[in-house]
DNA sequence: TACCGTTATGTCCACATAAATATAACGAAT
DNA sequence: ATTCGTTATATTTATGTGGACATAACGGTA
């Protein structure tokens, strides 16, 4: 098995709500499924909570990162805006930026790794 | 009015243990006081708490990263050791190159509170 | 109109994590 | 030998997060 060792980078704000990988999935899946309840169930998540990441995300930023809409073809669905977009891309470019970086890499060197 | 945004980078192992902003505070508050004890207090943490990050710093590793003495002149302490420097300084550079990213920054500037 | 799948929202409960509390060991200094 | 502050560890208690369950609204379509 090669390495087991992974990062992740959250982005906080002042009153302990953030946005992290978790987030980050949800939005790239409701891209993928157009749909909140698709998206969180792809993670075994309840539509709830899906819902509830949806709503702490639109909150968080100035803008909405996702639309939704009820009713009609389909019973509804959502979409992920231009700027949950611009956000997801930050977000990934973000997570290459430390995963490639010489800091990552020697702490990963040092931590103890199972044997391959 | 100081920014309310921030960042944290967490290095993550396979089975759900990992290394974060809170075990690197603890690192640091242990070079200043060489106390475990001491340390938890400066961030209001029962010494419990304290010693059980220490303890799982100590085993993600391939060596301590703390080494802790008890009883003699002052009750015993706590070093941090030369592999503990090292994880410091490549951790609060990995911080320092998340906070300067561009990306960071543009996330940053989408959020509804942008930073000073 | 009835149906259907999704969004939207509230309430209750289980469980995992953190906090609180307690106790002992240690070793230098007095 | 006693004291002292720390490390080390077990056990109990509290808390808050997520999960389960319930209900309604919506708007195309048949």
């Amino acid at each position: 098995m090669k390495s087991k060792v992974s990062c992740q980078v959250r982005i906080m704000v002042g009153n302990g709500l953030g946005m992290g990988p978790g987030k980050a999935a949800m939005l790239r899946a409701i891209r993928e499924t157009r749909s909140i309840n698709a998206a969180g169930k792809k993670f075994g998540m309840s539509y709830r909570r899906a819902w509830l990441l949806v709503e702490e995300m639109n909150n968080l930023f100035d803008a909405p990162l996702v639309t939704a809409r009820r009713g009609g073809a389909g019973g509804g669905g959502a979409e992920v805006t231009g700027l949950g977009e611009r956000v997801m891309k930050s977000y990934s470019d973000l997570e290459q930026l430390v995963t490639k970086s010489p800091q990552f890499r020697a702490i990963s060197r040092m931590l103890q790794q199972p044997p391959d």
